[in-house]
DNA sequence: CTACATTTTGACCATTCAGTCAAGTTTTTG
DNA sequence: CAAAAACTTGACTGAATGGTCAAAATGTAG
């Protein structure tokens, strides 16, 4: 008895990873429904069955793909310091995920339909994990207020707020790019869409 | 020869609205891909065919119901008046927005899964009309500027920050439900969410 | 090198679903 | 009220698609 239930053997860690890699491309840009296995097979360069050979359901590649997805999107909001100063502190996680939006925004696409649809495979993971997270970093915030460092606004509305104004420039990248085509194109637009986006919004928080 | 290509009998106008209604809800809760003629047609309380004898195609109940649905969503837009005070206006148009949000969350749903997967039934619209009236809208706002009644911040992004933090109430509708449960039961919910977000947006536009 | 385990795939099946059609029913019109 | 127009639907078709299976090919451990 060996006992290695997890055990991969070295083409499962390669095929696996490259599975994902094209799942991620194809249910971000069709989600759930609009995908098709044999799209996913073609992206990754194999065969269906092989592919189900891998994940049996079509299903288990899209949670898979939708659980690490949570876990990079959920670290730089873990990375919050109560100890930080909070303009600097919430400074820095704008950014990051800004940064995200722009290098990334498969991750953000399919969390944003997955949610769009109702959450149907995560509901519990927003009703646990990532509830106790944000309530614990609402509580930070309500902190900084408290000691008169940020003007008085409810943790929780700001959080939102932040989330869908960043997420916004990868949800809705294609109104983005239909009404700023030029700008979009130029090196600096991120930083541009960064700095419109901090000064409204420190500002706004900034103790009076 | 009548030439009354355009009429419609009394039935039909009522069959359609009914269609329309049926699709609204079925196209915003399950995507394009993931809605069945089916679906709608049971939601309607029609036979299949029938349904397919008013609008030949699925493509053409949803296009149909999302042209409805950009006309109403845009309608607070245009009202934005550049002869009123601009906090005054922008705080009306926040509000406005917020509300259609909350009352009419379909409607927002069904735009944002549209754009999310890259807007293939509209981008022409997004690209003409959206374009020259949210760059109509832009030079109002930089003309409010221009004039010191506001900080300077990039038109554009100030517009998109709008849009992005007043219809995430609608389309992250599960998250914010499963993050603040008790809060989005209360009636004064709104009005909590209207007033953080104000608070910050508005501060941080006033001139300084 | 050989025996065993793992990986790969062509062919196939069952279901779902958009759309058709012909025949029947209801509404409108003169 | 009769004829025409408009409306309605059961039964059907073909294509797409998730998933199966058995046999072949490849990789690996001893």
């Amino acid at each position: 008895m060996t006992g290695n239930i997890n055990k991969q053997t070295r083409i499962q860690g390669i095929n696996r990873s490259i599975i994902l890699d094209a799942a991620l491309e194809v249910f971000s840009a069709y989600g759930f429904r609009g995908s098709t296995i044999d799209q996913i097979a073609e992206k990754a360069g194999m065969s269906k069955p092989n592919l189900l050979y891998y994940f049996p359901r079509k299903d288990d590649i899209y949670v898979t793909v939708l659980e690490k997805t949570l876990e990079d999107w959920l670290a730089p909001f873990k990375d919050i310091d109560p100890a930080g100063d909070p303009v600097a502190e919430l400074r820095k996680y704008t950014i990051q995920k800004l940064k995200m939006s722009a290098q990334q925004p498969e991750r953000s696409q399919l969390f944003a339909n997955e949610i769009l649809h109702g959450a149907p495979s995560i509901q519990k993971f927003l009703k646990s994990n990532l509830k106790r997270l944000v309530d614990e970093k609402a509580d930070v915030i309500a902190d900084w207020i408290a000691a008169g460092k940020l003007a008085p606004v409810d943790p929780y509305h700001l959080i939102f707020m932040i989330w869908a104004t960043t997420q916004h420039y990868a949800d809705f990248d294609v109104q983005v790019r239909a009404i700023l085509p030029e700008e979009t194109a130029k090196a600096d637009f991120f930083d541009k869409a960064a700095d419109s986006i901090l000064t409204i919004l420190l500002n706004g928080i900034m103790p009076r």
